[in-house]
DNA sequence: TCTTTTTTGTTTGATTATCAAACTATTTGA
DNA sequence: TCAAATAGTTTGATAATCAAACAAAAAAGA
């Protein structure tokens, strides 16, 4: 059992390593240079189809309204984000993405499903049914970690 | 196969946000409160078995020595970390960790072997084979993309 | 209705993370 | 021996982050 599971932990790890370096690279070589990785996600977080507020997207990306603030500051300033007071609750603050934003959006969507499409390419329906499986398991485990975390 | 790929995609999404998201809690709510989320993982790139050069521990990290330097500063002298001076070549710097960052090291690792165990509690051997072999395939994806990739 | 409390988001000060470029010390090679 | 290469450090600039102080608006209480 233990060398299978340090093989699949090694194995994760370097996922997680190479796909950050991978999209942080394309960045950098693509039209959209002036977006850092972590700017990435934030416009991933905030998305193409519904409006979200400042707070919703802070919880989804796991950081504070503050940092959120800064960030969107950034991305306001390079016209990837636009800013929306709503009209109800004249607190709240809905974000939404330019049309540059979109395309941006797209173009990091369309990367995570080539990858997927390349990983599943060579696996049969059941194969690709199990691995679903593990990471479900993976994410369960996971989301059951969190809620035993101290706040 | 496209839903598939999306639900796969969003597990894999998630899966990253929840691991450095836990990992960061946990950290802050240990013994460990100083130690940082990317400083931990320097601590496990420095690793505990053998001695390691500052190039080489940069490159395992994808950061420029430069970066990782001001890093085993702070880890220097909050007491995770030790430099040596090679006797051979004095130009080279091995770096090691304290009592302190192995015990350190030791936690995370758990961490990570306690994950992946939790994960394969419910599967059969062949599903774990499965598994494997699907997280292989997205390794070896990533693996070839980084080659393709511009410099 | 007036006041207090709560909620939403912004700003600020401090720390860490990062790179590129200039720099220092040492080794290697011509 | 002296120039070039290598290993690491320092520095200046920028981004990412948090906590805490703050401002504006809405909700609750009286």
């Amino acid at each position: 059992m233990d060398p299978k599971i340090n093989e699949i932990n090694g194995y994760l790890v370097s996922i997680f390593n190479d796909v950050l370096m991978i999209e942080e690279r394309t960045l950098q070589s693509s039209q959209f240079k002036d977006v850092s990785i972590k700017e990435m996600h934030t416009i991933d977080a905030i998305g193409m189809y519904q409006e979200h507020t400042t707070s919703e997207v802070a919880k989804k990306l796991g950081i504070t309204v503050g940092t959120l603030t800064v960030s969107v500051n950034n991305l306001v300033r390079k016209e990837y984000v636009i800013r929306v007071r709503s009209e109800t609750d004249r607190r709240v603050v809905k974000l939404a993405l330019t049309k540059n934003g979109r395309l941006l959006y797209r173009l990091h969507d369309k990367f995570h499903r080539d990858m997927v499409r390349e990983t599943l390419q060579e696996m049969s329906e059941e194969e690709a049914e199990v691995l679903m499986k593990g990471l479900l398991n993976l994410h369960s485990f996971l989301e059951r970690t969190k809620e035993q975390l101290p706040e």
